[in-house]
DNA sequence: ACCTGAACACCGTTCAAGT
DNA sequence: ACCTGAACACCGTTCAAGT
């Protein structure tokens, strides 16, 4: 993605801003002060430049999200050792990901990009589809599982972060328990019986769990 | 949540706007111009008023989101007949929340608020609970299960819409496919084994499978 | 109580010009 | 080729005042 700084076919002007350097401090607004406060001017005045050098260097400012996440990933997504055994391997590398992923909230305006989040991520998508075809499904269906598989990672993710940002400005999460403690059992008695539990239950970390039965539902398709 | 305009306690001023307006001119704008035209200063003209008008009926843009997400869904999300067999029930639950989402890509801005979207899918998330113990379930084990199926189900919306969105951009498109016809089937043979066939794999809509796999795995796991 | 005007503190991006 | 200044066309929200 970031062409390696080819050698300059034409001369002209030196350039005093690198695309390195615009990631670099980009990275740095994102960890120290958060997605919000990465605005193009504020990147510029960071740099030591104005706005519109910057683009230059970008297309736009989604094309600089992008070139974080990729460079996030490639920074912190590194290969493990992985289990022999297919299925091991595959619930292993779905957790790499969704770790890596989680640990930087920032990234969900950007990682439902697409199928695969980047290009660094590749390996590890290799990994899951080639540990499904071990475990018996034909290409196709290991794509699809996947694909299953990087919905619900990039669910688990979007929601969990946005319901954590939203806890932080509290009052909203009022709302719903109060909703929850005004249930009628008498039409809704499976989710009176469990209202005070709520909050609890869906607090609790239980991706890994979801993963594995994912997977065990996908094997189970597959290979009847 | 919209409190049914109850009798005025205090007189004074009479309101030149109500929520409800206000609601359904959003609706309108969203429907007819798509999200992003939503401003509120744009509503506030729609409207025939000031934006700051508005601020005396919603505490904030976000309270706006959130009311139009209860409006849609009350106005779209209709109880069905669901099957009798329990899981069925949970299957076709599922797939009414996520087909009256998926119709409304907008929404997945607010949709991710928490582990339930909207107070008028409370019913569907008592089917799927209910469906999933009476497969066998403990309640604390349906919870969970409810919450990975909506997690799958928001990750899918969330993907698959932000995915066309790009593609009506073009161009991030063909990079992607680049980085799949450029692949080494050295390092990632499974990968380039599937290359050609990624983006028709990936664009075919598997969404009722997931689900579906997702349950087998939820039942198996619960009662084994 | 309800609404308005003016302002604050910002955005991303484009255009025409400079070196 | 690379960068700058000034501007365009916006945002959400607050404050103090009006009726």
């Amino acid at each position: 993605m970031s062409q390696p700084s080819a050698p300059r076919k034409t001369l002209g002007r030196p350039p005093r801003i690198s695309r390195e350097e615009v990631v670099e401090k980009a990275r740095r607004i994102v960890t120290e002060e958060g997605v919000d406060r990465l605005t193009m001017r504020r990147l510029a005045t960071e740099i030591g430049s104005t706005p519109m050098a910057l683009y230059h260097h970008l297309r736009d400012k989604e094309e600089l999200l992008v070139l974080l996440l990729d460079d996030y990933t490639a920074r912190t997504l590194h290969r493990p050792e992985l289990p022999a055994h297919p299925r091991e391997r595959v619930v292993a590398s779905a957790t790499a990901i969704h770790e890596v992923l989680a640990a930087c909230p920032w990234i969900v305006e950007v990682l439902t990009a697409d199928a695969l989040m980047s290009t660094s991520a590749l390996w590890f998508v290799e990994q899951i589809v080639d540990g499904l075809v071990g475990c018996g499904l034909t290409p196709e269906q290991a794509v699809h599982g996947y694909r299953a598989i990087w919905y619900y990672t990039a669910g688990e993710i979007t929601v969990r972060t946005t319901a954590a940002r939203r806890r932080a400005g509290d009052d909203r999460a009022t709302y719903r328990e109060q909703v929850f403690a005004d249930l009628d059992p008498g039409e809704l008695p499976r989710l009176a019986q469990v209202a005070d539990r709520w909050t609890s239950l869906t607090t609790q970390d239980t991706c890994l769990d979801g993963l594995r039965t994912l997977v065990n539902g996908l094997l189970a398709a597959g290979a009847p």
